[in-house]
DNA sequence: TATACTTGCGTCAGCGCTGTCGTTATCGCT
DNA sequence: AGCGATAACGACAGCGCTGACGCAAGTATA
């Protein structure tokens, strides 16, 4: 008889149906209060009876809390987007939020300003911009913006003073791939990076660039190759590569995508992979693995940066809450590590052989 | 000297600064009702100066819709769960609709009661379903469930009725890539099959076996191996196989990441591709097409599934609405396609070079 | 027996917004 | 001048819930 106009039970109706007044059902319901164990036993058997859910946009709307957390991410087909927002919605979970989600078209959308205004509108506690860092697409982050907004984390993206950043040591693991080109004897070291408009890019070229400077190998343009981050630019940038300087026998790839594409082309050209040319790659997915050679790379706990956010995010919403706003935010940075395969071994372990 | 309290702008804050009721605020905002031009003009400019937005949280009590829809799903890690997520967020967002967004840990979490109940707690006008059907993961599904729930699309699961299904033709798929080794004249087919619990797994194998009888090729226990996905998991199979049954000439691997272990352990045995043995995957990752060789496989419209399933539900919301609620219901298959890359070349192809 | 305190509940207002139903003021028309 | 029609707004209630407060009955203390 109820269903037809509101479609859903609520409070009252359970009041009602129990003989309690709304009150003392909300207080059963959020388990507060003093409450006799008889009539918390009798209003739940109603709840259950009637099938009660309650309304978190009402509670929102007076709580002034509405739990729920604004999620933003482009390119979820990537490995490194669709696993960062794994681990924030594993924390979220834990935590008792709820994720708001957008995804934008591509990572420079010009016009961020309908997202945030979505964000705001449904009232999220918090927000995670989980946008890759390319061209300038983080020129809206003005402080007389963000005071209009709830509390921001930012994932990879170049530390900022007042801002609070999660992020990968990108530059260090790019350090640490050339380093290992290097520890197994390579001289002639080809890199493919990213497209250098990104942060991330830039910043993984940047760490292969100093290490090899420290270490006195080469390191001249004609050795550099920018690609898009997908496999056919991998192929392309390594023939490119290979045609400008024969002489290589190494190459350092932006991302195990590129890394994959540059095996190909080694395939095809018939160089031998780890003899002719060694190749490591950078992200560890899960497939590198089982490439042709298994191939070498840099890991990096995107998952776990994921994590990190959210909980970094759920203290700023407390201190907001209680007024001590202002604290100072020290931006995360996740440690890499190399994994070693079988498509970098070092020179003198191949002579061994 | 507001902010204090509420921390928003609310109506009634524009309505006092401007010297109209709320109501006209309201009318203004939502451009409905006659406003004379002039108030309309003044309202506005108010609103940009207080930067007042809207609380959808209270819109959405009255209104009785919240318009945002809840997706579950599982797996991102995967190329097909992130691809429809994708296809589901684009086409959320040209209807106006925000997606609350639930990752279950894995495909067959036990009990999805909290899941659902915080859908419903939080009032999102329909839900769609892109949990992969594994086990007997949906056998929650009974009618005295869905009564008490929003309506409901479900994604990449048998057709079953009264549900309102979006599923791509997996069977067919299977179909198309063994008829294609059969075209080619191959005569040994292996098939890696994705883990058999899964429905999607058991319709690709299916599909491979139906052609292979209907074309008189041997179809054998002995030439199917079950894997879980992984390429690890295709290497391993792809081993066993060919320790089973070295005669093997032509390999159909549940997706695309088993066909790359595939093609791993081909390369370490000595086994030429296509040559000794033709190899096809499924699902058409970008990364396919720069295997060692380039990998034939069936393409499917994963993004457009996304899309398909946001407008149905649409539909069923716009019909509970109006109270017309059972509506017939179609299950929309999409096809599939065959993408032939140098992993496959016919017999007659090779003797000719 | 009077006082203070606790327990167990109900009353009421209000979170921010919108639908319904007024109420004026103005206009055109006879 | 008198009438109805329209335009342009405001008053009010209520969506479902919770916080602040109140109040009666029971219990402990002096």
């Amino acid at each position: 008889m109820k269903q037809a106009n509101s479609m859903h039970v609520t409070l009252q109706d359970v009041a009602r149906q129990a003989g309690v007044s709304a009150k003392t059902v909300s207080r059963v319901v959020n388990n507060q209060g003093e409450i006799s164990e008889d009539t918390r036993v009798r209003v739940q058997a109603v709840i259950e009876q009637l099938g009660y859910r309650p309304n978190y946009l009402a509670r929102s709307l007076v709580s002034q809390r509405s739990h729920s957390l604004g999620v933003v991410t482009a390119g979820l087909e990537h490995h490194g987007p669709s696993h960062t927002l794994a681990g924030i919605e594993q924390e979220s979970y834990k935590l008792g939020y709820s994720l708001l989600f957008s995804l934008l078209p591509e990572p420079d959308v010009p016009n961020i300003a309908p997202v945030l205004d979505n964000f705001v509108a449904r009232r999220v506690d918090g927000i995670i911009w989980a946008v890759a860092e390319i061209q300038n697409n983080r020129a809206w982050i003005r402080p007389e913006v963000l005071v209009n907004l709830p509390p921001i984390v930012f994932l990879s993206m170049a530390p900022r003073a007042g801002l609070s950043i999660v992020a990968v040591d990108n530059r260090d693991g790019g350090m640490q791939a050339a380093q290992h080109l290097i520890d197994i004897g390579r001289k002639k070291v080809g890199m493919i990076s990213g497209p250098l408009g990104w942060w991330e890019a830039r910043e993984r070229l940047a760490g292969g660039r100093q290490a090899l400077e420290a270490a006195g190998v080469e390191c001249s343009p004609s050795l550099v190759s920018e690609g898009d981050w997908s496999a056919a630019s991998g192929a392309r940038c390594m023939r490119q590569l290979l045609e400008r300087r024969p002489d290589i026998d190494a190459i350092f790839a932006g991302n195990d995508q590129m890394a994959l594409g540059a095996l190909g082309v080694a395939h095809q050209l018939g160089r031998r992979i780890p003899e002719d040319i060694a190749v490591i790659g950078f992200d560890n997915i899960p497939e590198s693995d089982s490439f042709w050679p298994p191939l070498s790379t840099i890991h990096h706990q995107l998952f776990e940066a994921g994590c990190i956010s959210v909980n970094v995010l759920q203290k700023m919403i407390e201190l907001r809450l209680h007024g001590r706003d202002h604290a100072p935010v020290l931006p995360t940075i996740l440690t890499t590590s190399l994994i070693v395969r079988a498509s970098t071994v070092s020179v003198s372990q191949l002579e061994r052989n």
